[in-house]
RNA sequence: GGCGGCGUAGCUCAGUUGGUUAGAGCAUCGGAAUCAUAAUCCGAGUGUCCGGGGUUCAAGUCCCUGCGCCGCUACCA
């Protein structure tokens, strides 16, 4: 196969600086990238491999406050954090920066400038509220108010929940501030916009050019041109951020959405620096033959789709944009979607407390979310691991190796002449490993871990046929032969999964002592004889207790995260007066049915007891209207009626909610309908 | 309700531009073998390819429709 050397420019989605990696972030955009580097470096292409945190924005400022140290302390414990479990897992990126290093703000300034004197940074003054005692202002969300049109209260500045229109916070009648609650005055505040609508045509072209990406992936982008762009903000008013590179803009700082891919520049740039060549950046980023690639999980599209080639567009220097984004979907854990607030998650640091890097590595690129999401589960890890790495290429490389020494000193040399059965065995693998070689450059992970287990599955079939044990007895040519032609599969089988499972394969590889290096080009280089060193296992098996542990510490960590959620802020204390206010009786529920156009809105028709009102209760999703008919169930009667999609609620339907899953409550024994709750 | 995705063997999934008896791994059962990590190899299966219509000589694959599930989104008084 004829190999034409490229210039790789790869990088992972920067993780944002305020938690740890865990096994979502893995599977979404590094170990993809990492089996792609490593691939095209072993072909002898060109690759450097960038990544690192994003550092800005509010989330972190207030996690800072919330521990009292700065913003800096958090972002550099949790990018300390990140370099060493990916040190853990073996991905190795020739950079992993973050954007609060020292030359990212200046290259993210650049950037502004540069689109700003080409004219796609337009400056709007707005109005904004500011709430004086947080020294913040506040975004419309976090306005309340009374409703300019149906003057109901309890508005937001956005919205407003009862008529639905759409509110302009500053027609607010009353506002208030959701977070002191204090009355916020009101500020000309200015921002700078990107003229996304300017660049339309223009990405239109472009991304024409891109007919080989991923049908996801285009979809996705068409869907956001068809909508037509949007200009959007590039500036926010806060504290911990990148100042922006005008006169007279203190507290204006760039929104971390405009100044993170930036980073893969500023990455880049330190990693020159690094290896004290300072202008090597520009072999990748100034070379129009640069292929860069992004590596992220589907959230991340539209800014590395969009956003980020429009920026790069209009810079004085003339960026390579991106050659292909090969965006993942998302991995789920034991069925259940991944989420770090509910703590649902599998963290880097505590796998590796248990199990080798090298098994997580193969089992998420066996199961790889690169067309829909997939599942993680431990089960799965287990039988991944087992009777795949172990019992069909562990058992293969043992096998092998411990004949070869028993009977050869370890010592095999090639034959003159192979058997029919050997060539077609070997024609056979060498098809795979073109194959193969497709399935990694086309990112194509689970394919290639499957087609370099069929190796080994063909490896185990020819050793069986060829039965040497037998042939050791009649034939010790022959035998040695056999073990000739299983020893070139293994040594196949240590190149083409290495980029999968690097640490194993390369422990492999120097096991069958050969000593040219491992490269993809190397795989024709038959090897003339053997000399095997010490025989070791590659891969140990995973026990059940091992699996039931790990649930268990799920399950362990579901609690922890409950007892934290029943610390969350407590109301002020009330007079019973304040109770007593509240009228909430049994009711029967009569009749139940959807609200048309809604999913989540059941309509109601109760009795309170000699009276019947109608109820809109937002419980569709976990209950069926016919499931509801002839409960009985305390509601709150005396709160305001108010219409919801145009139908009138007249009491309140009371729910325990966990989790986002609603449950009625009911008294314990029977009770007639309109008896009151005190 | 809107947008997007999914529904193929017990389980996890492949099925390229529509083309012969629908595949792989695991699990199950039977057999062979004993070099090896109780590992391996051979054989056996089972499928209304979610339902219903349509286009076509031909549909798991394209179109319409219904059902079910998931994600984002609006509606939780």
């Amino acid at each position: 196969m004829e190999i034409i050397l490229e210039n790789f420019l790869v990088t992972s989605a920067l993780t944002y600086a305020n938690g740890k990696l865990h096994i979502g972030h893995i599977a979404g955009s590094y170990l993809n990238a990492d089996i792609f580097v490593r691939y095209q470096k072993l072909v002898g292409n060109d690759v450097l491999y960038i990544g690192g945190t994003d550092d800005y924005g509010t989330p972190i400022s207030i996690k800072a406050e919330e521990e009292n140290v700065s913003p800096q302390d958090i972002v550099d414990k949790f990018n300390k954090s990140m370099r060493v479990d990916l040190e853990g897992l073996n991905i190795q990126l020739d950079n992993f920066s973050g954007t609060s290093h020292v030359n990212h703000s200046k290259d993210s300034q650049d950037f502004f400038t540069n689109l700003y004197d080409a004219g796609y940074i337009k400056k709007k003054v707005i109005k904004q509220f500011y709430d004086e005692k947080q020294k913040r202002f506040l975004s419309d969300r976090y306005v309340e108010g009374i409703c300019p049109f149906c003057k109901e209260e309890g508005a937001r500045g956005d919205q407003c929940d009862n008529c639905g229109k759409l509110i302009d916070a500053m027609d607010l009648i009353e506002p208030k501030s959701k977070l002191s609650g204090e009355v916020p005055i009101i500020k000309d505040t200015t921002h700078w916009y990107l003229d996304l609508p300017k660049f339309e045509d223009e990405l239109r072209n472009w991304l024409d050019t891109k007919t080989y990406w991923k049908d996801n992936v285009k979809n996705f982008v068409l869907s956001w041109l068809n909508e037509g762009l949007q200009e959007r903000a590039i500036t926010r008013d806060l504290n911990w951020g990148i100042p922006i590179p005008l006169e007279n803009t203190e507290g204006k700082v760039l929104y971390v959405w405009f100044d993170a891919p930036i980073g893969y520049l500023s990455s880049t740039k330190e990693w020159a620096e690094k290896i004290g060549e300072p202008d090597r950046w520009k072999d990748y980023w100034l070379n129009k033959d640069t292929k860069m690639i992004h590596f992220l999980g589907k959230d991340n599209i539209p800014f590395h789709t969009i956003i980020w080639p429009a920026m790069l567009s209009k810079q004085k220097e003339q960026f390579v944009l991106p050659h292909d984004v090969p965006a993942n979907e998302y991995l789920n854990l034991e069925g259940q979607k991944m989420s770090t607030s509910r703590n649902w998650t599998v963290w880097v640091e505590d796998y590796l407390k248990y199990f080798e890097g090298e098994y997580l590595r193969y089992v998420l690129a066996a199961n790889a979310p690169e067309t829909k999401d997939s599942d993680f589960s431990w089960e799965d890890f287990r039988m991944r691991i087992n009777t795949e790495l172990n019992n069909v290429l562990g058992n293969l490389a043992n096998r092998t190796c411990v004949f070869s020494k028993k009977y050869f000193d370890g010592k095999i040399k090639r034959p003159a002449k192979l058997t029919e059965l050997s060539k077609n065995t070997l024609a056979e693998v060498y098809k795979l490993t073109d194959t193969i070689g497709r399935s990694y450059s086309s990112y194509q992970v689970r394919k290639a871990t499957k087609q370099f287990m069929d190796i080994a599955r063909i490896g185990n079939k020819y050793f069986d046929e060829t039965q040497p044990w037998k042939e050791i007895k009649s034939d010790k040519n022959k035998a040695s032969e056999t073990l000739y032609v299983c020893l070139e599969i293994l040594r196949i089988i240590s190149i083409t999964a290495s980029p999968i499972i690097p640490k194993s394969m390369k422990i492999l590889h120097d096991m069958l002592g050969i000593t040219i290096p491992l490269t993809w080009d190397n795989i024709s280089k038959e090897t003339a004889e053997y000399s095997i060193n010490n025989v070791d296992r590659l891969f140990r098996k995973i026990d059940e207790k091992e699996v039931e542990e790990q649930l268990e510490i799920l399950k362990q960590r579901q609690k922890e995260n409950v007892k934290e959620d029943i610390m969350i802020e407590h109301k002020p204390l009330i007079e019973y007066d304040d109770f007593m206010k509240l009228e909430i009786r049994i009711v029967k529920i009569l009749e139940a049915e959807r609200v048309k156009k809604s999913n989540k809105l059941i309509k109601l028709k109760v009795n309170i007891g000699g009276e019947e009102r109608s109820v809109i209760a937002g419980v569709g999703k976990d209950y069926k209207p016919e499931e509801l008919i002839g409960k009985k169930v305390p509601m709150l009667i005396n709160l305001k009626p108010r219409i919801v999609m145009g139908v009138e609620s007249q009491a309140m339907i009371l729910a325990a909610e966990d989790e986002g899953k609603l449950s009625i409550l009911h008294p314990d024994k029977d009770v007639m309908e309109g008896s009151e709750i005190s």
